[in-house]
DNA sequence: ATCTTTGTTAACCGTTTGGTTAAACCTTAT
DNA sequence: ATAAGGTTTAACCAAACGGTTAACAAAGAT
């Protein structure tokens, strides 16, 4: 990633409306903050993309291309699922811990807007569960897993791994740990959860 | 739950307040359409609550307290593990199913504004772990149980119940699921969640 | 050198927003 | 009847908002 004094205008635009929308959603954010973030005079962003909406879509379009791809190793590639969940359940927690406003922005604008969602949902190259699904029924039918629906370990393995950055706050308060307290949690989670889902589901 | 029409109309505006920040936050809301909803003059708003910032703590504070004692069941009670676990998932998704909206305002709320989440924290009689850890301890002791640390499975257990309520229009699209299925999914989840979780813990 | 295009700014504009006000409207006690 | 209290309304207000404009600066092109 550049450095952001070196950056052009756009790209400088861009990166102060991410930090501004993903703290503050589309709602709170304010144009004349993220011109100050990006130290630029405000009408620069409309020069450069028109109105507060296209400016969001430009960031959240960015957002969710970061997550496809994670969504995408899970569903489509081809090791076994004992080794997609321990590997989904790693990477992913490792991703997010360096972005951690990234779920919970892209789950609030979802529910804000769902039909700007499912424009995005045709244009992307988006996600199918179909893959994930046959290789459950295979390998339950090989004996490697106990009867297992599809649809649901994958709503599973999501909700486990994506609900703790979601509601941080939450959870830090039930648990009443602070900051570290609950970056040591996310820590072990890397290996509690993919052994929680294994234990649940291999034979 | 008293039919609006016969309320008074400091109730009707708490209805109406509560269907749209619900349904758009804090910052999308606006104190016109809470009074349109109540079918009321919006200085009436102010009369009965001083601010648009009152109001909406007023909302939150009464959701939040239709939450907690979901929360003291599966932490304070006497059952066991076993059969909180089974009781809780069932009892959640019944409940939430009649109140959709809930999680997803709380959360989204609570990452908004974490400091008056705090304000709360204090003043409610606020749910803590510490007996359901060393419940899990002793049946782990006693062999009912697998090695299982408590804080890890209290996070998997919301994970698991609530995070489709927050990331329902997600699910749908990747799931490639309308509403009925939707629906069809969740109530298979009352048995599906706390089958998975017994599964990978009881020993 | 001068023209043209692109980038940038301060000042401005119309609308929307949360909130206020003063007058009118009930209800009820005397 | 009427005075007093709380309740409700239309009209209004200042501030904040997204967006525009016109003038200016920088950079290339001829």
């Amino acid at each position: 990633m550049a450095n952001p004094k070196t950056q052009d205008t756009e790209g400088q635009i861009l990166d102060a409306a991410q930090e501004v929308f993903q703290k503050k959603g589309m709602d709170g954010a304010r144009m004349q903050e993220i011109a100050d973030q990006a130290g630029i005079n405000k009408a620069m962003l409309h020069y450069y993309y028109r109105s507060k909406q296209l400016l969001f879509e430009a960031v959240f379009s960015k957002a969710f291309a970061l997550l496809a791809p994670q969504m995408n190793k899970i569903l489509n590639d081809d090791s076994s699922i004992e080794e997609k969940v321990k590997n989904f359940t790693h990477n992913y927690i490792s991703f997010i811990s360096k972005h951690p406003y990234l779920p919970n922005f892209i789950i609030q604008e979802m529910n804000r807007n769902p039909n700007f969602f499912e424009k995005l949902q045709q244009n992307t190259a988006f996600p199918t569960l179909e893959k994930f699904n046959k290789q459950v029924g295979l390998e339950v039918e090989q004996g490697i897993l106990k009867p297992t629906d599809g649809k649901q370990l994958f709503v599973h393995i999501l909700s486990l791994n994506i609900f703790p950055f979601v509601a941080t706050p939450l959870i830090k308060a039930l648990l009443g740990v602070d900051e570290t307290g609950f970056n040591d949690l996310i820590e072990e989670r890397k290996t509690a959860v993919s052994n929680f889902i294994i234990e649940s589901i291999k034979k």
